[in-house]
DNA sequence: CATGAATGAGCATTCATTCAT
DNA sequence: GATGAATGAATGCTCATTCAT
């Protein structure tokens, strides 16, 4: 009986613990950090002010607590499809083009939660924006560079390219759309689509862009 | 001689809002825009608290006035710098590798502004942060995207390639390495420099990644 | 049994809002409305100054609830004997010589809250403003009003007497006592007191001033 | 030639200090004391906040200074045509009527004035507020006083009044019109004029409210 | 005397955090 | 664990007053 109990209970608090950090991701990405209350937060999660604090230590904590409870889980479905695809198809083309559509819409599904980390990191203690940061991108970058890695012994990629650098190169390409249209919103920039842009990256990383 | 002591005044008044403008942008770069009070500000520009509010409406026409006096003067100059190199130079290969090198030294001297920028952006009205962003933006690829398309007519670069998308793509190859080691100041990524990423950059834009 | 508790709770509630509110009426008549600080009142009601925002959305607030909790149940009371007394009492000048007394003596002890309405109503938004005054002049002259409209049908007072007239010369026979003595507390004019001053009114009102 | 200029020059000081005063007073009446601003001020004098400190101490000296300057005129102008009134006119109902006329229509043209004071006096010290409300009320009821004196000891009104008295009951019938119509400027209490209510005061005064 | 920029004390209001129930 | 009232430090902003020009 008491095995159960504990155990039931414990699957309520940690079912608790997300609804509310799911109710800070959303209030922190609406409003901002600082601009968020913790009365709001609470509002959205439907529970008491205080009963936050029985979850977290306090609102810092809550922000950092944000990218292993949120972030994590959609990039690690990413890479691990990534390391499906690198064992199964050959072509790399069609392989990047397949990572860079997967790459995209992780970020564009998880705009919200990437504005709250850009308005927020530079608040954080440095140690702190390191750890989360370290995070992020080795999940993110860690699959392209290790399936580069492999490219470039193969032959298929330049002998003398930098695996790393390659990895930041190309997802730097959609950089600049990510960060206008679905972080920041800006809709001044809008006669094209990532279906469209995305091909065209590939290509220009794989050929160059000199016309011979 | 009224003249001469209204011009002086206002020599004077442009200065003293020159000073405190500086001094926000310092603190709200080292703070963040919302963690940032008008008493830091006005230690930094040694100046009152109350004289702040002589030169400007409130804290929010501070962070919206960096901007226009922080950024556009440097970005002015690279582009006028490149459009006097379009002239000059017949290689792109040359043209490109200052272009890139103009620009990351743009960005990363004036990281502190675009931290400020990206952090606090989220937080203004749609339409001021559109204003603002559409400035920066076109201020920044415009002379690029300029050359590129005369040298897709002239058939350098291939002639099926988007000379706004192509711009994006270049500078975007930047990207990661701006935000995580200038903007964020993330010091875990840090055995590369830029002479060293440059040319990588630039050869992989020209040529391609492909061995053959 | 939460029946209990937030019955309990509402009363506690309750209780704490007329303390506040009572500091409110006190520093406000003691300081003027400006001058009055939320300091000053949250030491008054011996709560923190945050509290105070707990019971009302702010300094104004604070203003426009303290007809409605402190003036009204005076006046009521009184109202309430008027009527009490205009049944059983047969002799006017015995009535109005009680409604007078009454009625100064209203206006007496609760100075202090016509001093803050006179001195914070012209700062008012004019509804506001409206909405207040109507309240305490209906309740103030109403009483006085019905009952002079029945003795002038009945005959005892001249029928070509208009009752809403006559029920504000009778008040306003006291008016530059009050505002002088008790609203603005001069105190040059005092040879004289409410109990020599009431019956000399009374009289005149009743008999005029002429010799005849 | 000094004493010209001397001359002249006094003159155009108490031009200015007269034009301060005056915007001074208008500030005041629209905004209440506390809410006007030295700056609001000299803007309506047209001249710097700076130089207001030439003609006056401090923010309370303009206030104290505008009974001496603004109120004091016009009610000396009624005193005295009172003076001349009571010595020529014989029928006292012709010459309460007369002064009746005079005195409300003085509280009306200086409604502004009058709101000043009491918005602001309950926040003057004592000293001061004596000093002031001594000089508005003797200046205001002195001559009807007087007059009353006068009359009583001709057999005209009845030999047990006590001419103050009198007076202040007389002023006091306006009160409640002057305070909510003119300075408090409440509208819900608007069906009568004043050509109305003064005959009908002056007769209740003479003649009492008693049938027979 | 006139000016108006500089000053800084003063205040209303917000909000993360605590804790008695 | 849950609640939400109480707390009070922190902060943006105002404005009377001063003073160098």
């Amino acid at each position: 009986m008491p095995k159960i109990t504990t155990r039931a209970r414990r699957a309520l608090t940690e079912e608790r613990r997300k609804q509310i950090l799911a109710a800070a991701a959303q209030v922190f990405a609406a409003k901002g950090f600082e601009r968020a209350t913790i009365a709001d937060i609470a509002r959205h999660a439907g529970v008491a002010e205080g009963s936050i604090y029985n979850y977290f230590k306090n609102k810092d904590d809550l922000l950092i607590s944000i990218p292993r409870q949120i972030v994590t889980p959609p990039i690690e479905t990413v890479t691990a499809r990534l390391q499906l695809l690198a064992t199964e198809t050959a072509e790399p083309e069609q392989l990047l083009l397949t990572i860079a559509t997967a790459f995209t819409t992780v970020f564009r599904q998880n705009a919200d939660v990437f504005r709250i980390l850009l308005s927020a990191l530079p608040t954080l203690k440095p140690a702190a924006r390191e750890k989360y940061m370290r995070q992020v991108v080795s999940y993110a970058i860690g699959a392209l560079e290790t399936y580069l890695a492999q490219q470039i012994q193969c032959g298929v990629f330049r002998r003398d390219a930098n695996p790393q650098h390659l990895a930041r190169f190309l997802v730097g390409m959609f950089f600049p759309y990510i960060m206008l249209h679905d972080i920041l919103q800006v809709e001044f920039d809008a006669d094209w689509d990532y279906e469209q842009i995305i091909p065209e990256a590939v290509t220009l990383f794989l050929r160059g862009a000199l016309a011979a």
